[in-house]
DNA sequence: TTTGACCTTTGACCAAACTCCAAGGTTTAT
DNA sequence: ATAAACCTTGGAGTTTGGTCAAAGGTCAAA
């Protein structure tokens, strides 16, 4: 059993951290000592580092959430159930992405109008295109 | 002379919008009316058009106040600043793009390897990836 | 026994960009 | 004259994922 400052060391977070999930939810420790220490134990560390792997790979903390409550009883759900979810957020991510795009694209198209030289931006393609009637 | 109501209305935008661009220093109203509301004029909707455009294409609010502090007094900037500032922001596109990207990468794999069916997760690829040790 | 490192709790604070609320004043139409 | 629709202010709340501080309890070593 770990108390909160070793696990957290281990994991290169902070105790703040591992306090916040366990606020929120996410993750408590299987245990308190006699004067009221959190205690972790071998379960509660894989289960940390699900969180902190599917942290990694883009899932936000409510995401996790469901996918803890997922691998908290398999059995009860099926492979579909799973794939959706990782595939919702892979849909999500390509949305964000063709925004992004969109908004690179649009400010490259800026910049390659710009003259870029030292004199005066009082003929400033770039300042102009932005004040275009809409 | 618009109240803020007839500007928000016209912009698709609330007015609380427009007193929070005020309170952040992006757009004031140049002037108020005897009982004290606030009075826009024309060159107040060029610099709403601005800053909505600005937004548009993903600029922060923090960016489009440098852009229209360079707008406001454009005889002493050069083209080099301008197109310096919106080369910064493809970079720092491209950059989110890219861990966007990598995120993505990451749930494709996990979703190809699932089967996906309607079978017991007992057995669920993406779930033992999660638990892999780190 | 007295540091020093560790732990506890509660509660405040951060970015960003709004959004909403309450309590009241103004304008316009009927 | 009065209701509806507008405006004012200040301040609080939203979201996400923490981070920090204060005031105090616990534990091991010297
Ligand atoms: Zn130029
Ligand atoms: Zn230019
Ligand atoms: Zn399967
Ligand atoms: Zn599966």
């Amino acid at each position: 059993m770990y108390r909160i400052g070793e696990l957290a060391q281990r994991y290169e977070i902070k105790t703040d951290t591992l306090r916040y999930y366990e606020k929120h939810g996410l993750l408590a420790p299987s245990g308190r000592s006699d004067s009221g220490y959190r205690l972790y134990d071998e379960a509660d560390e894989v289960k940390l580092r699900f969180i902190l792997r599917a942290k990694g790979v883009g899932f936000t903390l409510a995401q996790i959430q469901e996918l803890l409550m997922i691998d908290a009883s398999r059995a009860s759900w099926a492979c579909q159930d799973v794939k959706a979810i990782v595939e919702n957020k892979v849909v999500e991510l390509e949305r964000k992405m063709a925004e992004l795009k969109q908004f690179r694209d649009s400010l490259q198209q800026l910049a390659d109008a710009c003259c870029g030289g030292p004199e005066s931006a009082e003929h400033c393609s770039i300042l102009d295109a932005l004040e275009v009637r809409s």
